[in-house]
DNA sequence: TGGCTCATGTAATCTGTTACATGATTCT
DNA sequence: AGAATCATGTAACAGATTACATGAGCCA
């Protein structure tokens, strides 16, 4: 009965806000939507295709800059599915920190493993950070309508978490360095 | 080639540590890894067959309280596969925030369905911290061995996102409320 | 006695990724 | 000219969850 299928309720959402491509789509979520939620072209055009066979989205072809294009809209009953959804409360999280799994995991292997490890994490995160320092920045300066809010509020979540996981990368990585110190172990 | 199935790591990482059944396997993902990995007894008893029949790990019956059990122990083969798969860099990290996502879109319901939300995930947040914080305290007084040391690592990284996840709640909560109140809107 | 936890397991299903294919346009 | 990006799409596969089944022991 209720849709629970959360590719769909994502594509709802940003289509809530405005129409948008299938191509669109999947760079919103490379962009605002990556600190918390991916998905990949494989699942988002047949989930458009579904979805507009069951009455929740519409289609319309156009041309553009001699690129052919597909843009979608929300229906009505498209608005109703996500609405239904958004009263429901969060199943849960899933989050899977493959980077933690093989911290967690590396007495097995070497502290220069680890080392490098963290290193890669501190890099993707110091990457990201600043898009989301500037979001934030942005959207608290237009408070005109409550879903900029709501934007705003997310990405001060990921602000908030990004800038705990460059914390604890300098802890983790001076504690991993004092061990080696400590050990003279080399590799 | 490489074996790079995520649940087969987690288990052997695991059982690097210590002999265990796939009941207790599950129940450690439960608590000591559930803030950065999850897994259902429906992904883990299959994994350990497959893993035993490919010589990764070697198991023992016996009977406890009149309970049978299946012990695994990880063999040389495993070892070396979960070193291989230490010594690769991770991929990527998947983070799923339903939570999140929920509040991205809440423009499109109620505020006060966005305090629900959130509401909820601080109340799973403070349910989970206890645990960390005392892993933290009683990791960093036993210094004997490096794998402890990365135990701690992993229960800090834990521990403060949780404290930026209570703090990101708060700020969010007001900031509702408000809005709520400059308003007046009920739903 | 009834309900919960311990303990193992399977089948159906879901959901999604990866890798490929196609072809046009824009950038260098 | 060649590479990268725009843009859509599919097929094969991977990986995991859900729901169910079974049965014993423990607690109130």
């Amino acid at each position: 009965m209720a849709n629970e299928k959360k590719i769909d309720q994502v594509i709802l959402g940003l289509l809530s806000h405005t129409d948008m491509t299938g191509y669109e789509i999947k760079k919103r979520m490379d962009t605002t939507l990556s600190y918390f939620w991916s998905g990949s072209y494989g699942s988002i055009y047949p989930a458009l295709k579904t979805m507009e066979a069951n009455g929740l989205v519409t289609s319309h072809s156009y041309s553009q800059n001699g690129r052919d294009k597909i843009s979608y809209s929300i229906t009505q009953s498209g608005r109703d599915t996500l609405s239904d959804w958004l009263k429901r409360p969060a199943t849960r999280d899933e989050l899977h920190y493959e980077t933690l799994l093989k911290l967690f995991f590396a007495g097995e292997g070497s502290p220069s493993q680890a080392l490098a490890h963290i290193a890669a994490f501190q890099a993707r995160t110091e990457e990201g950070l600043p898009y989301l320092t500037r979001s934030v920045e942005s959207l608290r300066a237009i408070q005109d309508n409550p879903a900029h809010m709501y934007y705003m509020l997310t990405a001060m979540f990921g602000e908030k978490i990004y800038n705990a996981y460059l914390e604890w990368c300098e802890e983790a990585t001076s504690m991993i360095q004092e061990y080696e110190k400590k050990t003279q172990n080399s590799d």
